[in-house]
DNA sequence: CTGAAAGCGCTAACAG
DNA sequence: CTGTTAGCGCTTTCAG
């Protein structure tokens, strides 16, 4: 076992109080910025705690506390996502100003290892989890939830139970994005999605299949893919889409991955359909593309911010926060084929 | 301290072993699965455990197991850069198979924060740490490396202290982009830059200068920036550069930040001059910009390996991994002014 | 203001 | 194969 190497000699709180004269109990106050301490006494046992280079075991004081660790679990698919990395930023300075650290783990989409990640988390007795989820059944979190840990359920709303949770309006943003499209003029619209699986894409899903009747269209079925999880995935279903025949003069792509792989597919051809993305991301300025934007790290934050709320008592029913969405126009939704 | 609420009602293995009607470590064995426990008891044990929705305290356990946690601290300036968050993931998932886990938090390039971020992590006994340093001193350290605490920098190299430490191969991508642009024809070339104090500034300034001068070039000053750390800086400083009399014909940005930058103040213009961007980026195939990439994931898994190394015992002195860069020509090199 | 005793939940060491 | 004892480092009673 790696990790349990010998621990070293690290200087204890006993050998503090021993060097500076004092019992254990004074040492633990005195460092502890505790009241009913003497100035004097104080001092004598931060030098001392200085020259032995001591540092409070929070492994010991988070047993001695009733063993909950100041550690929140994040878990969500891929770390190196910039949509998931933001996220894990926003949630990340939201903890920090409460004293807490966040750990996080990626599922790489699998429930099975989704399962395992929050198993560990839960033996390290996180204070909370969030979860960006893949997992269709959470009963496996029923038993933590009961024993009051607080578990929030980040952009993807569980199908199965109801928890706090904070989501994107997937409904207005894809209807926004449709109206812009039909109002230019196009009436044959694809759309490249994610995993037919998750709430998200289904709710995308939902909403362009609602726009588009709100405009008479419904021919659209088969200028619709899914299942594309990667850029490469979706690179090759939107070739795949736009060799239909007659083909789509727009699509739309239902996250920053898939609007990669679609930007891929369009690079050097002459009739290119007009584009519109789910979730901003970095140089689609530069590259003009408009998109369905919102604010990933905010999404952390008010993860957070839930967490804490319930850390602090509040009971109640589960809260559900919708974020919102913009459309931001930069003019590839006008390129018409 | 919102941390600490009331622990909840966690079944403890005491009460595993009580249901189960053995002794405490009976019951400890079963459920690590130790030799030399009878099958039966062994049922009898994880069926307790199962009801009673049992879960191990690994607090508990790392406390009586030497005091040193499974976890490993891993520092950077910002966990949602994209180079960072690759490097996040290549390290999360070299320490997994070693069932380490992985704790991240973002220094915002402040060396104050840094030492603090460090404290709290020593303070929950890490079994080592990974750091991106924005600090110059690193004294704060040498107490814990005496201690036989693992310490692997990454990307920047401490100049105080030898240590274990990843970093690229500045000084041969840099020379290859200068030598590229120079055998296009250039000769008034530019750079823009990170924070100045950086190592990975220095070294990469260093090479420019040197193929430079390689080149019979010595008339560069007037078209270098630095201390831009981020997109928006490195906009203004690009801006900057190019209105000096002459301008430059080609512009080096030393970081992915600073490209994008870049990217943004040359949108538009009609004489854009050549570009080459230190680090890969997502969609720089689009774009068509040439760079020189290294693999960030290999970068953190490099610095989990040399951490498991030390884990393993490998004693020895400090180790110095050098990962290669690679000049990926996509066109924006040839752009002549 | 300070100290002594007890114990958080677990496992290593040593008996049975 | 199983149980008992002790104690990891700390903080919370409860007495001085």
């Amino acid at each position: 076992m790696v990790a349990n190497r010998p621990a070293g000699n690290r200087p204890t709180l006993r050998q503090v109080a021993a060097l500076s004269g004092v019992s254990l109990k004074t040492a633990s106050r005195a460092l502890n910025g505790e009241q009913y301490v003497s100035p004097d006494t104080a001092d004598k046992v931060r030098a001392a705690a200085e020259q032995l280079g001591f540092r409070r075991n929070a492994i010991a004081r988070d047993l001695r506390n009733g063993g909950r660790s100041s550690l929140v679990g994040l878990i969500i698919s891929d770390l190196s996502n910039p949509f998931y990395s933001r996220v894990a930023r926003g949630a990340e300075r939201h903890l920090r100003r409460a004293g807490l650290q966040l750990i996080s783990a990626s599922s790489n989409e699998d429930s099975a290892l989704e399962q395992t990640l929050v198993a560990e988390m839960l033996e390290r007795r996180v204070s909370a989890l969030l979860i960006v989820t893949s997992c269709s059944d959470h009963g496996y979190l029923d038993a933590e939830r009961r024993l009051g840990l607080p578990v929030v359920f980040l952009d993807r709303e569980p199908a199965d139970i109801v928890a706090d949770a904070v989501v994107l309006d997937n409904d207005g943003g894809m209807r926004r994005a449709v109206e812009h499209l039909v109002e230019l003029g196009h009436r044959r619209i694809g759309l490249v999605g994610d995993l037919a699986r998750l709430s998200t894409h289904r709710e995308r899903v939902a909403a362009f299949e609602a726009a588009l009747a709100a405009a008479d269209i419904f021919d659209w079925h088969r200028y619709v893919r899914a299942d594309c999880h990667d850029a490469a995935h979706a690179e090759r279903a939107v070739r795949e889409v736009l060799a239909v025949d007659p083909p789509p003069t727009a699509l739309i792509t239902t996250n920053n991955l898939i609007t990669t792989g679609a930007l891929r597919a369009l690079r050097g051809l002459t009739e290119r359909p007009a584009l519109v993305g789910f979730d901003d991301f970095d140089l689609a300025d530069v590259l003009g593309v408009t998109v369905v934007a919102h604010d990933p790290e905010r999404m952390g934050e008010c993860g957070a911010e839930l967490i804490l709320n319930r850390l602090d008592g509040t009971d109640g029913p589960p809260r559900r926060v919708m974020l919102s969405t913009e459309l931001i126009e930069r003019g590839s939704a006008e390129a018409a084929s």
